[in-house]
DNA sequence: TTTAAATTGGGTAATTCGGGGA
DNA sequence: GTTGTCCGAATTACCCAATTTA
């Protein structure tokens, strides 16, 4: 099945996370996103890999939170999104 | 399509709260605004939420709290009015 | 081939992170 | 219980000129 091999430009990349076309260079250099460099030395990243990163690499559940009560403090200890991967290291 | 999916920066959302970047940090910590991260660990708002949250149109559960001797849930929170979330994307 | 836009690399400010305490 | 401020550390944003891409 086609799960997004369309490779993205790194300016793809940083418009989708907001940030900077540099920034996402960056990430490739530091092996936090897999790059395929072109014979020139340009940067592509694959989209199934940049969507993953976006929505949080878990999955795709997050249809409805407590919507029948308010947060108010019945914490959920998660931030809307699934995002096991840099939630405890820094 | 373009439900405004834009990403906002900390200081971008606290500017329009009117509020410190590390108050908006925290509502993300708790769960009361959802996030994305990067893959740095800085965090990413979607600006339809925070739109959301500014107009008060996603809860319309304002009309009195607090005084009142009020249950701890007592109306319908959001997910029925004009909220675009991440209800079911993809 | 030439042109315009994007990307690369290094270097330096600005922002954000997390924890702690007022 | 929520918010604002302090700190050190990490991440990110903007500057430049040269190369690559389309």
């Amino acid at each position: 099945m086609d799960t997004g091999d369309r490779l993205l430009t790194p300016g793809e990349v940083a418009a989708l996370f907001r940030v900077d076309p540099k920034t996402v260079t960056r990430w490739a250099a530091a092996g936090r996103i897999g790059s395929i460099r072109t014979p020139g030395g340009h940067r592509r990243f694959r989209e199934s890999e940049v969507r993953a990163l976006l929505e949080g690499e878990g999955m795709l559940d997050e249809v409805d939170e407590g919507v029948t009560d308010r947060p108010r403090n019945a914490g959920p200890a998660n931030s809307g999104g699934p995002n096991p991967m840099n939630a405890g290291l820094y």
